[in-house]
DNA sequence: CGGTACCGTTAGTGAACGTTAACTACTCCC
DNA sequence: GGGAGTAGTTAACGTTCACTAACGGTACCG
């Protein structure tokens, strides 16, 4: 054993920090020396691992909308590959989104919050894997309800992100049962959400 | 006539301005010389209408704060008046946010996103303020779905809230046919996720 | 004309921050 | 043991930033 998380190396343990400090604080919330004492060393420490402040920032967001969407075309490919019902592939989508939001907090705060911070070739980047992300679900969600056109399934997938991502709002852990019962909440209103918007009678209402 | 909105005033400006640039680069990453060129005044010339930078965003917090719980009472109040049935007080609320969460972007970017800026005091009154409005919601949601606990009305709230704001996200206007389009695509999602949480079949899944 | 708010300006101050420089200790390998 | 590489230290530098001080113009009012 021990083959798996032997010992989480320097690197790993200042992201890990910097991660939860960013997303408690801002980036710019944030001083170096701050990050530094979170791990133990002191401020400028820190550059024997990364090059500045905003390297950490941008592995970090980086990693994220790369392991979404790793993540995203692996469940989408499993699903198409078994012969799967598109519905059961959202259900996966759904199931995996929820499953990073609820294990890696920080991140997904960070990833919609302070992407604005990066310089623009790394923003370039990881705008473009979110958007490759949300092409994926798009894709799917039309394929589960023809009926939405494009930019309104888009919509959709925006708004359910939103909602998927609200765990941070739910106060500290806690407020709810436990983590398997808020996954299943969570799965529930997104479904929900998807059969709304699709419409039962299939109108909007008066513009 | 004219009494109502004659000239915005100097500070209303500021504001504004402050608002949409807090909500573009975060409270740290705006500087008081840019708020104040983008009101055509330099700097310090700030310091005759706020005492400092963090009262600006104080005074915007408590203020979208304090809109949407005033809103959220009215509309309760006039459905309850009205003798309306539950669901249709629940519709009011999702109108209001729907209306305010499409009219002022840059509020809603601030409003769960920089409120960790603010000096206690501030920050507990607008903490406050979001809870009762919060309690509000849950309060007429378990009253349509009674099957709800309270703690799952409030998580489903909280993530109805993180749909409805997710309009930001939405690219630049545009991406969507229009704005009636948008809010009943929005107003169609928050329902059917509530619909989805209350659970057709009433079960969670395995635990 | 003289006084008084009001609203703005430029120059400056002290603190905080990201980053670099110079130096030290530890480990590994021949 | 001696040299190299790694990981850390403290001190310092340059910049940026919120905020203050001192000053000027303009409108109103007697």
């Amino acid at each position: 054993m021990s083959t798996q998380a032997p010992a989480p190396s320097r690197r790993e343990q200042i992201l890990k920090e910097a991660a939860r400090l960013f997303a408690e604080r801002g980036f710019h919330g944030v001083g170096v020396d701050e990050i530094g004492a979170a791990v133990g060393i002191s401020g400028p420490g820190l550059y024997r691992h990364f090059p500045g402040k905003e390297a950490m920032l941008a592995e970090l967001l980086v990693g994220i909308s790369g392991r979404l969407l790793t993540g995203g075309k692996r469940r989408a490919a499993e699903g198409e590959g078994a012969g799967c019902a598109p519905a059961q592939v959202l259900d996966s989508l759904i199931e995996g989104h929820i499953d990073f939001a609820l294990d890696d907090r920080p991140l997904i705060i960070l990833h919609d919050r302070e992407l604005d911070r990066l310089r623009d070739t790394d923003r370039k980047l990881v705008r473009s894997l979110q958007r490759q992300y949300v092409e994926l679900w798009v894709e799917v969600v039309r394929k589960v309800y023809p009926r939405l056109a494009e930019s309104e399934a888009r919509a959709c997938v925006h708004a359910v992100f939103g909602l998927l991502n609200s765990t941070p709002h739910l106060g500290r852990p806690g407020a709810l049962p436990g983590r398997a019962a808020t996954a299943a909440l969570l799965h529930r209103l997104a479904l929900g959400a998807f059969e709304g918007a699709h419409g039962v009678d299939g109108s909007g209402q008066a513009g």
